[in-house]
DNA sequence: CTTGCAGGATTGTTGAACAATCTCTACTCT
DNA sequence: AGAGTAGAGATTGTTCAACAATCCTGCAAG
């Protein structure tokens, strides 16, 4: 950690920044030569499925696809690979690719485990408080503002996206890969859940607030109380999906 | 198993042991038509690695496993993917797949999920322990004695196998498939840690009567003091596999 | 109404080919 | 001599065309 800095600005900090600079390097030239095609098609279809073009239970097929996308069939199975790791597709083997449909039972399931990590998360914040700045939570400000924003534009599932991020960015607080990888999954499925809905505005509008509050909470280091909140959260959120499932 | 009885027997236990025998033809059926070469080629070398004739660090050559496998590129690199996906292998663009080489910081991150993941799992059991017959212990029974079995053979590796097994179940006894899913990569990666030991003894050894100790409590439905059990073994644990780090 | 059987369509797999990138060696220049 | 550089060789990324295996559809027969 320590280094020769021979200059007279606080190393620690010196240090620290170019550090980080370098993580941010590192992080965009992953982000620039990623593996080209394959990746370039999953982005796609990425979107068209969680933007609800392709619903649950639909077909991709793989002639049709590799002239929509310009991708060879290998490069477009892939593709394909990538997105069912992710939950977004399922392979039926010598039948193809498709949308997965969700039920109830992975609304339960999707919940229990979104409960567990996520809740264990705030509260362990209270151990490692001191090394947490409060730059940390700057996106979870951002993902709040972006959903007030969204919600007075009536975008509903601009709300969902937001409210999702907010999620995302606080198992983030956890520094942990192999859990950002699992949130990531859980709330790519949580995504192909919100289609379910014909009008998606009950489901997301009331946990604008609610985010707040727990972010508020966050702020006040009232770890406890955020955690609990949290749990409610959960609670009513997939009492809510749920509900959504039987009116349908 | 069940019939189709116009006999005076209950319909309803009638119609469940319909219901799970027709589940457990599909699940036959579909472990038995997997995607052939891919699977099978991701199969060989899953066991290579998992039983440490490919050491991390090690480079997968395309062509050099082409002609061991009798798989074309194509396929091969499918069979890539899928234990990218189990954590058994990573990508370097334009450089090739390698077996990971995990690190102190791996260990931490990995157990404290585990810690998170298995502990919820034992104390929700209290909630439905009515439904919950005692014959779902009956794999536990079987990995506790399988390890003690191997110990007394002396092969440490199996009893590593048997101990991840009983973990493994101890998850499943929460029927989610996706806690199922993560768990399978977290051992998996577990697996890639042991390999930094030279003589896994000590490693495993501790851990048979801590599992039957484990399993015992839950056989007495003390769910809690299993509960509590179980979080210490897995600081106890990570403890060891940080103590071989170090002595590394 | 169910069963069995073509025929057509789709997926699974292969092999070869070319482009892009990395690694290593050997060379040049100071 | 040592550092930097250019290029050859090897490996990976991607595409294409073809064939084998499997699934789905519709139709005929019982």
């Amino acid at each position: 950690m320590s280094d020769d800095a021979k200059v007279s600005t606080p190393q620690r900090t010196d240090d620290e920044d170019r550090q980080a600079w370098l993580r941010g390097v590192a992080a965009d030239m992953a982000r620039l030569d990623r593996s080209s095609s394959a990746e370039r098609a999953a982005d796609v279809l990425r979107r068209s499925i969680t933007e609800g073009a392709l619903r649950p239970g639909a077909q991709l097929s793989e002639i049709e696809l590799t002239e929509v996308l310009q991708v060879s069939r290998n490069t477009l199975r892939e593709a394909f690979r990538l997105l069912t790791h992710e939950g977004l597709l399922v392979y039926k083997l010598h039948r193809g690719v498709f949308v997965p449909e969700l039920d109830e039972r992975d609304v339960v399931d999707l919940f229990r485990l979104r409960r567990v990590l996520e809740v264990d998360v705030v509260r362990g914040l209270s151990e490692r408080d001191p090394e947490l700045p409060a730059s940390r939570l700057e996106p979870l400000h951002a993902d709040v503002e972006s959903a007030r924003a969204a919600a007075l534009a009536g975008t509903w599932p601009a709300v969902g996206t937001a409210n999702m991020g907010f999620h995302r960015h606080l198992i983030g607080l956890a520094d942990s890969p192999r859990l950002d990888a699992i949130t990531s999954r859980l709330l790519a499925e949580l995504r192909l859940l919100f289609h379910v809905m014909a009008t998606p505005r009950e489901l997301h509008e009331p946990y604008i607030a609610r985010n707040q509050a727990i972010l508020e909470l966050l702020e006040a280091r009232e770890y406890e109380d955020a955690a609990d909140d949290l749990h409610r959260y959960l609670v009513d959120s997939e009492k809510g999906l749920l509900a959504a499932f039987k009116a349908r």
